[in-house]
DNA sequence: ATGTCACAGTCCCTGTGA
């Protein structure tokens, strides 16, 4: 069973490199963030051509989240039904999986009202977590803006009091760790410099200038299953990429 | 430390968000 989350950047703008992804890598159940489509726009059609069911909670301009299963796809639930009215969090049953695909907000900057959003989005997610069915198997996928280690940012010092590596940040991490997820990539490669996404400005990919913010959170009973995973990132090369990479976990189930 | 990209509306440039 392989299970990828790409934040894609505009599924419109992507779609070329999307379909050729899908096509010669095959996951099982891919979960994409950024399609920043409606559902009307959304492919469908096309990713049935390729093998996929698939589920979109979109609202256009921003945001919009998918799940795309070779498997199955049943229970699909869109948001936290909290009221929250960004497209932002969409979950599915796939292969006997229990699947979310997420896109936590970016916070801008510490000081700013998006940054308390970001933070209370994180707690919502973990309440949703925490009310899963026990024994299932739990893949919560997605661009979560947050490096959870100094090792997942490139140069620390010029993160010190920015977003994406602030304590509270990364204490909401650790609470999704201590409802029993495992960062599936950072358990299989412990001291690995690996980054998943790069600025487009600065020729940031080209002089290594990442982050570790695309991850693969499991359950630890699914992390015993793990064989391996690994960020592709041949994907962030060549024409018109996304600035985020593919992230890829692969099961022995 | 800011050299890019994508989107929609103000519509062939500009503001917003990342």
């Amino acid at each position: 069973m392989k299970v990828a989350t790409w934040n894609v950047n505009s599924l419109t703008a992507r779609w070329p490199r999307v379909s050729a992804w899908l096509d010669e890598t095959s996951p099982d159940v891919a979960l994409l963030q950024e399609t920043k489509q409606t559902d009307e726009k959304f492919p469908f059609a096309d990713l049935k051509e390729l093998g996929y069911e698939s589920a979109h909670y979109g609202e256009g301009r921003w945001n919009g989240v998918a799940i795309l299963s070779k498997v199955g796809l049943e229970n699909v639930t869109r948001g936290f039904g909290d009221g929250d009215l960004e497209a932002r969090v969409i979950g599915a049953q796939c292969g006997g999986l229990q699947v979310y695909s997420c896109y936590v907000p970016n916070g801008r900057a510490l000081d700013s009202d998006h940054y308390q959003y970001k933070l209370r989005w994180l707690a919502s997610l973990a309440r949703t977590l925490a009310a899963r069915e026990p024994g299932e198997h739990l893949v919560v996928g997605g661009d979560f803006n947050v490096a959870p280690r100094d090792l997942d940012v490139y140069d620390p010092s010029l993160f010190v009091g920015m977003t994406h590596a602030s304590e509270p940040e990364r204490e909401a991490l650790r609470v999704l760790e201590s409802g029993g997820l495992v960062d599936l990539t950072r358990r299989l490669h412990p001291d690995e410099t690996i980054y998943s996404w790069w600025d487009y400005r600065n020729g940031a990919f080209h002089r290594g200038w990442g982050l570790r913010i695309d991850l693969l959170l499991v359950d630890q009973a699914l992390a015993e299953l793990a064989t391996e995973s690994y960020v592709d990132r041949d994907a962030r090369k060549g024409v018109k990429p996304s600035d985020h990479a593919p992230v890829v976990g692969v099961f022995s189930l």
